[in-house]
DNA sequence: ACCGCAGCTTGAGTCGATTCAAAACGATCT
DNA sequence: AGATCGTTTTGAATCGACTCAAGCTGCGGT
């Protein structure tokens, strides 16, 4: 009900606004007696700061908003947590928006978060090439590339999904494998095709290996068990020996329909995922993935972003990108000669 | 850089403050050559209305915040998301945040909402009895208890956890298993011992059933893993058959730890999990566990918050309990007698 | 007694959008 | 022309906290 404002509390301590301003932000500055008025009236009042009005006066807000595809994927998860462990540390709140990779609602997200004057905004884009994100940071909102290089305009923190495409693929070249099915996502996502042109790459680079495309629209357990479907149903000469999923919940969903249909894993059909979370490792057959140092993405985006913010002359967009590595585990071990 | 204000509009326009406000919140009632020309200058200026002036205000909130205990566990994920989309419809913003359950970092988050005065706050709580619920409440901020139910003094959601606990620990016993493991978590979360409640009922229920406690101080995988190999050590004659462990992150490190100590599942224990996330069916072996509605958690607690904000006065706090429900898999598959 | 100075406190002005009573406008009617 | 009425537009006041120039106090020095 009864909200106080700093008013009441001046009132109640019999000390101006401004004192009661100064308690809250520079208490050295106010005599030990005065400020143990302060204190008490605004215990007894259950006074509580109104960041709104402060934000409006002061300009500067104290939250940053991260905008990820999927909060349901555990990556995305373990990068808020990177983000929000150094946000903490500069009394700064993280706000996690879902797109689900729908553009609409990414822009929708990002509309509040301009209106809203955050500080500054995480985005791992539906399409990092909208010009809605370089409208932002002309505005004056900075923006940090999460997960996606960026190409000057902006920073980013990036894994170098070429290289982790490519060291999938040529694992599962290395172990035998000469039909390779490639399971994507929608191509807009720039993780995506980077992780395909990489496989290619290796895939190119080797003498008689095909790389077959499985994309589905989405990035979901779903979709991965669909396109294992689509797979399996292959006549066995056309079938691939091995697949490459662009993240683990569709490798988790591949895995599950290889089970369905009656192909074993990795005898029938190897699997590599990519993002090595937490449930590949504890999968039906333990999944190899190509791992990403996903909370420290999530730390280093925050860390670009209060740098920019802190000096905003003299900052130079940055674009870190961290190495992948493949972890091996039983969905690609050593294929058995036939 | 330059971030507009309503004042540069009206400049451009050539018209008073009032109005361009007036095209921004009820145009019909503003003349059509007039509202374009206000329009017209909005676009030339990329105007970006300033949410936190109009918030501090019209006093009203846009944007809910939602507590969870671990953004990692992929129940909250489906929470979280079921509250976005009903938030959606209305034009509101969910805020997620972790509290790890860590008591602290709770505080801090509600202290963070508090201060920027959003509409109101769905919680899971660290500790359900905390008194800054209560203060929150009588301060004017809406609390909705999710996962958890209130005593009358807010909203809540929940799942029937009792009875979770006891179709779980029944089933286990129905199989014909005799001791029984609890794994919970930290005990002041109402869930874990609802749950452990639910679970004892059951047994005092059987006959010659025993119920041992294997808790640990945590919520994840690792935790369930160190769990399982606590139990694992044991000598035969006093090791459980079955565990019941308080969430499917549990039940999957506790899985991975017999794997790892060469017992079989459910040969030599078996288990059932808590929450039914997706990778419950997909772990190593198919886990049995308590299915939740979480997508309707979600919804449903923004559902009453609304409620209660459109009507604070007639409002009457309601406490929404749905149904768990059983799925068997695998992992607790009848047992083979020896 | 007066001055200077350090240490505190004061309070009006400000941030940007909304509100609403009052003014301006324009069309119609007498 | 003047009165009337409905439609638009105006602009000062407001939300709550912060800022800072100016004012006040009390003390030490002369």
């Amino acid at each position: 009900m009864a909200t106080r404002s700093i008013k009441e509390v001046a009132r109640l301590a019999r000390v101006s606004v401004g004192t009661v301003s100064n308690v809250l932000n520079r208490p050295e500055i106010v005599a030990p007696a005065t400020r143990a008025r302060v204190f008490d009236a605004i215990r007894e009042l259950g006074f509580v700061r109104n960041e709104v009005a402060r934000h409006l006066r002061v300009g500067r807000s104290r939250t940053v908003g991260l905008v990820v595809l999927d909060v349901a994927n555990p990556f995305f998860a373990d990068v808020a947590q990177g983000a929000e462990a150094l946000a903490d540390e500069h009394d700064t709140m993280v706000v996690l928006c879902n797109s689900g990779t729908d553009p609409n609602r990414e822009r929708r997200h990002l509309d509040q978060l301009e209106q809203q004057r955050v500080m500054g905004i995480l985005i791992t884009p539906v399409d990092a090439g909208s010009p809605r994100l370089a409208d932002l940071a002309a505005r004056g909102t900075p923006v940090v590339l999460v997960d996606s290089a960026a190409t000057g305009l902006q920073c980013s923190v990036a894994v170098d999904d070429r290289l982790g495409g490519q060291i999938a693929a040529a694992h599962l070249i290395e172990q035998g494998h000469r039909r390779i099915a490639f399971v994507g996502g929608p191509p807009s996502i720039k993780q995506v095709a980077d992780r395909h042109a990489g496989a290619a790459g290796a895939v190119e680079a080797a003498r008689g290996v095909e790389l077959l495309d499985a994309s589905m629209p989405m990035l979901s357990a779903a979709a991965g068990r669909a396109a294992g479907e689509r797979v399996a149903a292959l006549p066995p000469a056309e079938r691939p020996t091995a697949a490459f999923c662009a993240n683990d919940l569709l490798a988790l969903g591949f895995l599950q329909a290889m089970a369905a249909c009656g192909l074993r894993v990795p005898g029938d059909m190897a699997i590599v995922g990519y993002d090595d979370i937490d449930f590949a490792a504890a999968a039906a057959v333990p999944l190899s993935s190509v791992r990403q140092p996903r909370e420290l993405l999530g730390r280093t985006a925050v860390e670009l972003l209060l740098e920019e913010v802190a000096h905003p002359e003299r900052h130079r967009h940055r674009q870190v990108i961290f190495q992948p590595d493949l972890v091996v585990r039983e969905s690609s071990a050593l294929r058995r000669r036939d």
